[in-house]
DNA sequence: CACGAATTATTAGTATACTAACAATTATAC
DNA sequence: GTATAATTGTTAGTATACTAATAATTCGTG
């Protein structure tokens, strides 16, 4: 295999994950969650530590801040999160889930785990550490 | 495993392809290329294809047609490319490189490969042959 | 304490991705 | 052959990604 070969690679995973976040945001409009794939991420993720920094909320999602700043600014709109003031530095917001996230949360997960699973089909558990190791690695060497 | 933990697979993927074309792109604004990732896609496929239809050249991409026309416009104001007429179809147009986009393409492949094989440190051919399988499988199953 | 440096979130600007709608043209059906 | 359907490319609108710049605040060092 020559090295031209060998760097195709990011043509196959940047079509990949567009259509992996294409297929998602389908059947997430199909069954009318009327949420984008990047709002539920952020959604999830709060439903999992209750209370967050928009600042923690980004590096754990390894998204920047201005896009952080929008998806929660259409979230807060949908009425699923709320901003609260920070109590100790009034830089910062606390962004957490109202009842309506919460119960959003709940209702969307087991079939948002289905819609996810559909791509895995014919794959198995030794492809998938194999598939991990290796986005790892390509994600720590450009780090 | 649980399936929990088996459909973090997007979340990775979504986030490796991400720094991928970050990192790409960060190297090519430092040594001046002065084109984005996805307008250098197009510039390789024309060079290997000499002159497409916008269509096809959607379909080799697997990109959409108002992506495809944005990014023509880009390259076509740089001077990169050029829209002809079609001969037999009045509404298609015949997109290829001006001699500035050949030269540009012939100056910067080389480079591009170093920056793309940089993420495949560490990794062999093995791991690209069962990478490459599951990136494949994913989006055949997507289809 | 005071001043400059760093941090947090926002805004603005450009590029890409997707959907929907549209105009022009070509293909198809009857 | 003409009416209808399909195709090609564009425009418009929304969402995300990234950079740069900014305002408000906090930190750090003297």
């Amino acid at each position: 295999m020559n090295e031209e070969t060998f760097s195709s690679y990011s043509f196959l995973l940047d079509r990949t994950a567009r259509r992996v976040k294409q297929y998602a945001q389908q059947r997430f409009k199909e069954l009318g969650f009327n949420i984008t794939v990047d709002q539920w991420i952020v959604l999830k993720h709060l439903y999992e530590h209750k209370e967050l920094k928009q600042n923690e909320l980004a590096e754990l999602l390894f998204k920047d801040n201005p896009t952080l700043t929008r998806i929660i600014d259409l979230l807060c709109n949908k009425g699923l999160t709320v901003r609260n003031t920070h109590p100790e530095d009034r830089r910062s917001f606390m962004v957490s889930l109202t009842r309506n996230g919460v119960k959003k949360v709940e209702q969307l997960s087991p079939k948002v785990k289905d819609i996810r699973l559909k791509a895995w089909e014919g794959l198995s558990t030794r492809d998938f550490n194999q598939f991990k190791k290796i986005l790892n690695t390509i994600y720590q060497n450009l780090g």
